[in-house]
DNA sequence: TAGCTTTCGTGATAGCTTCTAACTGGAACA
DNA sequence: TGTTCCAGTTAGAAGCTATCACGAAAGCTA
């Protein structure tokens, strides 16, 4: 039996634990109370040791919640990933995206809820909302080649440094935002308990919402 | 000249200035850090006078806040209103949507932004809601009859309660709903800052998406 | 006008938070 | 077997929410 001879040094190890620990705690501090009330005390005590001794794993609240920002940016790229592939549509694509949401709400909000005036993501989630927009603008079907060019699409003609390195037309840029915005909408407030008062099913809404940018893509009238 | 005799007493007159005041400083303290920012003490202190006198004007920081999403309520509702007419479309009442969100950015998310798990907003704010909701199917334009009927519209033909004193069909609840949530995608994103990696113009995307709403009513294909 | 009552603002205090500083004990390493 | 490094401790500063008891001022009423 091998045991695996890893390049770590035990300190490095068990500080790595302790911080994927102090991690978790924050995981289900966040999703019974939100990201405001996570406190680094209470982890510590619910860990057995003093307050101070987290300062030791990180360097502030802070710092915390941008690790947990960046972890819940990389999980949501990773569901999306999972979910794309070679002949991947829209519609894959779309309900892992509602699936990765409803399983842990708060999870979501730390990505798209409320921004906090001064804070600043950090520099790597901007890569990582790239591979997002990548695995989107591949899994878009090809545009149509007649359709007239709207202004948006005039305009994305011009303003595409976001997907500079992807050869998709503004028509497909736009496809993209869309299904970013609208999907987003829905789930965004079906979350947030925006709908909880009206009885219908958001999931029904969230289909439509997803048939209608499917529908918009082949070629039949689109609306209803 | 007459001097108009109000029928409060100074007292009473004297309060509301004070808690006017206070939810003033209050606005000005989100605005910049956000709403978890905000702290009694501060505005205390802005005020001249030390931490405890607040609580004379409000039970706690909740009811506060809460006060706060009240008003926010109320002035989107007005906002909506005063866009709103007889022969309003829902292009006017998109566009006051989105001023009225440009104009303050935490007071959108102070209703649309990350929801605190236990907190439970006020009663009346559903009625403030409803007011909304009612102005918005009113600026909707009648459904064409022979548009078949999609499986989210028979779901909402059985599941309108939210929308039973408005004799709207179906179709023209499944609009609303799509113009709250595609316009909400579209502003909750751009105020979130998600979109400031890319240099394209928010505008226009929002612009995009409201004349697809549009088009969807009128007769032609809608899609591009 | 005089006195009573209500209410406003204060300082003190408890308990929570983040975060710093100094110290101790033990594990890792040479 | 030392020596070094680091984890975790307690103490403490500064901030917060919130409660309490007190004094003072303002309004209401006789």
């Amino acid at each position: 039996m091998a045991t695996t001879t890893s390049t770590t040094t035990p300190r490095e190890r068990y500080r790595a634990q302790i911080r994927a620990e102090i991690k978790q705690h924050a995981w289900e501090q966040i999703a019974t109370a939100g990201a405001s009330a996570l406190s680094l005390n209470a982890i510590a005590k619910q860990m057995g040791m003093s307050g101070p001794a987290l300062y030791r794993y990180y360097l502030n609240r802070d710092e915390l919640i941008t690790e947990l920002i960046r972890d819940a940016y990389r999980s949501l790229a990773d569901a999306i990933r999972a979910a794309s592939g070679p002949g991947t549509d829209l519609g894959v694509l779309a309900h892992a995206l509602r699936r990765w949401a409803l399983d842990d709400p708060q999870r979501y909000f730390l990505i798209y809820g409320t921004p906090i005036p001064g804070y600043h993501a950090p520099d790597d989630t901007t890569a990582i909302a790239d591979e997002i927009m990548t695995a989107l603008l591949d899994a878009c079907p090809p545009a149509l080649p007649d359709a007239p060019a709207s202004p948006l699409e005039a305009h994305l003609e011009e303003h595409r440094a976001w997907a500079a390195d992807h050869p998709a037309p503004a028509a497909t840029l736009r496809r993209a935002l869309s299904f970013w915005t609208r999907l987003h909408g829905v789930l965004s407030l079906e979350l947030a308990g925006h709908f909880t008062g009206m009885e219908f099913d958001a999931a029904l809404l969230f289909a439509a919402e997803l048939d209608d940018l499917l529908a918009d893509a082949g070629g039949p009238p689109g609306p209803r």
